[in-house]
DNA sequence: GTCTTTTCGTAACGACCACTACACAAACAG
DNA sequence: CTGTTTGTGTAGTGGTCGTTACGAAAAGAC
């Protein structure tokens, strides 16, 4: 059943026009990006703006939550679909490096890169706790892969997962330096060389050699499709 | 000889003044940190901020310039005092740790996250170009090492630089972030931990082990001769 | 058609931005 | 003293910020 609606039918898309918004968020950040370049991308007046998404913050956390719903959204699957803590964070790096230099929108993480500097202390927080969340996920993984045996009794979850985590957050912006997916491939595979040995009979497939010259093919991990 | 100036005297101390500044730029960023914030903390009025220090962006060139030369400056000196690669980047990453949560000033680096949402390019290029020199001086000094037979032949200088710098800008975000000393040198820890072993007889003390469960104490590592 | 509802574009609002004109104050030169 | 030079505080400049009042336009309801 399609109910219209009653008044002046609206003249854009609305999820389109919260797209392009999205690009100029995660290009320029929260800040820098004005309601004026918004409503250039969106090609929307402002008022239309304003009673379509309420204010800029207002947008700026729909944009958010829809980023991490979809561009974020490998995180999550990794996580879920990789059978240990060393395959979920490595296939997490590995993938970050492709997204943060994949063509067709800005280079870096939105949620990492896009309140680094702001005089709302709200919107920084926002994206600050999302990090946050993001840690402690990373350690909960890793702290269950220590009870399950994938890695050493004595490895240290907390440290293990902000190394992860650092390691994400500066290879979101060297892509924003200009560093090539190739560099930032190498990189993740740097940072999981370091990890402990994998207990023997567990997460075979991952290396229990380092790569220390070039970064690899990707690791002929579990079947993933990966979308957006 | 003291040769005192002509016209009425300076009310202010001029680098107690910039001092100030870098503070502020510090802690916020150059784009948030409005003229306003900048005359309230330094205790002068615009004018005599003006005509101290020229603009807005000539004052931030100038902090950016000599927060390299005194916080900044750990880096070249633990590059021409430490005798291998390894030595100086491990050396660098241990004391970013230190400096990114020190008391009395902002946490993280300036020349990280002064500028990352920046409407100026120009502000926002010269930070970059910083960035990018500290990368080539971090791989110059690596392929130095590999030349110098303290790394394996093989060992890809431009990937481990560009992890080494990522490392510390993550370091840098996680500072901000909240984590604490010990939390920044684990990070420091596990990112040296991926390095190549250490030829036999060069950089003995350097962990052929490596260090997952705790951040170590600073390795005594050997004065073995070799002029940087 | 008229009424109601919703969105549209224009054109503004006060607040803040980086920056400066101007007159006065405080030093030295003579 | 007078004249020159330089810094200071007041009070502004034009411009942009996020946000909104207002009336015309476009749809369904009747």
């Amino acid at each position: 059943m399609v109910t219209r609606q009653r008044g002046r039918p609206r003249s854009f898309d609305r999820l389109t026009a919260l797209e392009q918004a999205t690009m100029a968020f995660w290009e320029h950040g929260y800040e820098t990006t004005s309601v004026a370049d918004l409503t250039r991308v969106m090609g929307i007046s402002a008022p239309s703006l304003y009673s379509a998404f309420g204010d800029k913050r207002t947008l700026f956390e729909e944009v958010v939550e829809t980023y991490a719903g979809s561009y974020g959204s490998y995180g999550n699957r990794a996580f879920t679909e990789e059978p240990t803590a060393r395959a979920a964070i490595g296939r997490l790096l590995r993938e970050s490096a492709e997204l943060y230099t994949e063509p067709g929108h800005p280079r870096g993480c939105l949620m990492i890169s896009a309140a680094v500097n702001c005089s709302t202390p709200e919107v920084e927080e926002a994206l600050r706790a999302r990090r946050e969340a993001n840690l402690t996920s990373f350690e909960d993984r890793i702290r269950r892969g220590i009870e399950a045996g994938e890695l050493p009794p004595g490895t240290d979850a907390r440290a293990l997962a902000r190394f992860s985590g650092a390691v994400l957050q500066g290879m979101s912006q060297q892509a924003r330096d200009g560093a090539t997916r190739e560099d930032l491939a190498a990189v993740a595979e740097w940072a999981m060389s370091s990890w402990p040995a994998a207990t023997p009979g567990q997460d075979a497939a991952e290396a229990p050699e380092r790569a220390h010259a070039q970064a690899r093919e990707k690791a002929p991990e579990t079947p993933a499709g990966r979308g957006a």
